[in-house]
DNA sequence: ATTAAAATTTAGGCAAAGCTAAAAATATAT
DNA sequence: ATATATTTTTAGCTTTGCCTAAATTTTAAT
């Protein structure tokens, strides 16, 4: 059985691992959980011992087969959480994740599968990133940021790369959510400042948002 | 901010304190919670400390007023989400209470107030226990046990006094539920058996069955 | 009123998970 | 290649919540 603790070093290691070669180094991890690195060495020590982990000293970090599933659960019941928020009892996708970070570490199996089947086996969590199913499989949507896209193509907006509350209330502000229809009609060269039409305005966008949408072309 | 642990013992002091004049005992807590004594002494002084309960050395526990609502506060969240468990995801009656140990303690006053209305505010709990409201105020029904009924009354099934899982199964195996009508047709001198009939069928009982049994007279 | 039993508290320790400060290993720059 | 900087680990300490064993207080029994 997992503590609350060794859950959240697990899911930090899996979502730094993410289209990630090489493992992931102890100030990383600190860094991501906010904690100092002496106490990451700590936990690692614990998870190698477990064998959720591969570690060598000075090596980095990588998840083993069995730390991979047990990571991937807890994302599964973070993101089906965040989905039951938002659809069922009306939180707004910038109030969801600190809750989540808490519903996470439930232990019920049976709990979190008739969740899924409640909510009709959602494949993406509010903010458009993918829900792992009962097996840990995730199906890969692709998708691009809106910065990579060029000028006069229309595309949809599917999720967020930067989920923090700040960032997802800008999007409210602006009109822009999941679905919105999104065409770049320029790029001004002096400050790479992005003048955008989403659904039915036309705003301007710095490109740090551009870079922090991430779109799928039809 | 309550730990986990604080708030268990909190909502333990007042389950001991129903219907209870005096200060509840260590050993009282420790039997409950499944501790050591020693260690109950230990949380006492940390809750005393924080002006949770009244505590004098060697006379036992008494929750204050913030003490009380916090209590309260727990035992609302343990039902609502025993409701959400049964009505929602179709768990059934005698599988909810260990996941509602776990759910109680979300600390999230929006979350626990948008269950309540997603709800549409229950006043009961699946085994027929009153759900405090926002305030902490608890609708008490008056109820009596089946074993205070006198023969050849109708009464109407609202609650059990034991929740465990082995006792919720018995009753679904003989087909008692909440709202089942019953009447005590028989008692039997030698054994003190009951013989009740139950909505349409009749069977036979023993006096500690009725004496977990919660009626209402209509 | 003593004495025995039961309940409660104290003393001392342990494991988990964190911290700071110092030592050791690795990476980088000259 | 060597010196410096950065990263990582180790050592030792703290808090929370629990434990056992011993001491103390209260209660019950003679
Ligand atoms: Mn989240
Ligand atoms: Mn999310
Ligand atoms: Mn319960
Ligand atoms: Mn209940």
């Amino acid at each position: 059985m997992l503590t609350y603790s060794e859950e959240n070093y697990l899911k930090t290691i899996f979502h730094l691992s993410l289209g990630q070669q090489q493992g992931i180094s102890t100030n990383a991890i600190a860094a991501k959980i906010e904690t100092k690195a002496s106490s990451v060495t700590d936990m690692i020590k614990k998870l190698n011992e477990k064998k959720l982990i591969k570690y060598q000293k000075y090596q980095g970090v990588t998840l083993t087969a069995e730390g991979l599933l047990a990571a991937k659960m807890i994302v599964r019941k973070h993101r089906l959480w965040e989905v039951f928020l938002v659809d069922k009892l009306g939180f707004s996708w910038d109030e969801v994740h600190d809750v989540a970070e808490e519903l996470e570490h439930i232990k019920s199996e049976k709990l979190i599968n008739k969740l899924d089947a409640f909510l009709e086996y959602p494949t993406q969590d509010p903010h458009g990133d993918p829900i792992p199913n009962a097996k840990g499989e995730i199906k890969q949507v692709d998708k691009k940021l809106l910065s990579e896209v060029e000028t006069n193509k229309i595309v949809i907006c599917v999720g967020v790369k930067d989920s923090s509350s700040e960032f997802l209330q800008y999007l409210d502000k602006q009109k822009i959510s999941l679905g919105s229809k999104i065409e770049i009609t320029d790029i001004e060269p002096f400050d790479q400042s992005y003048t955008v039409k989403i659904d039915n305005h036309n705003i301007t966008i710095t490109k740090k948002i551009a870079s922090n949408l991430f779109v799928k072309e039809q």
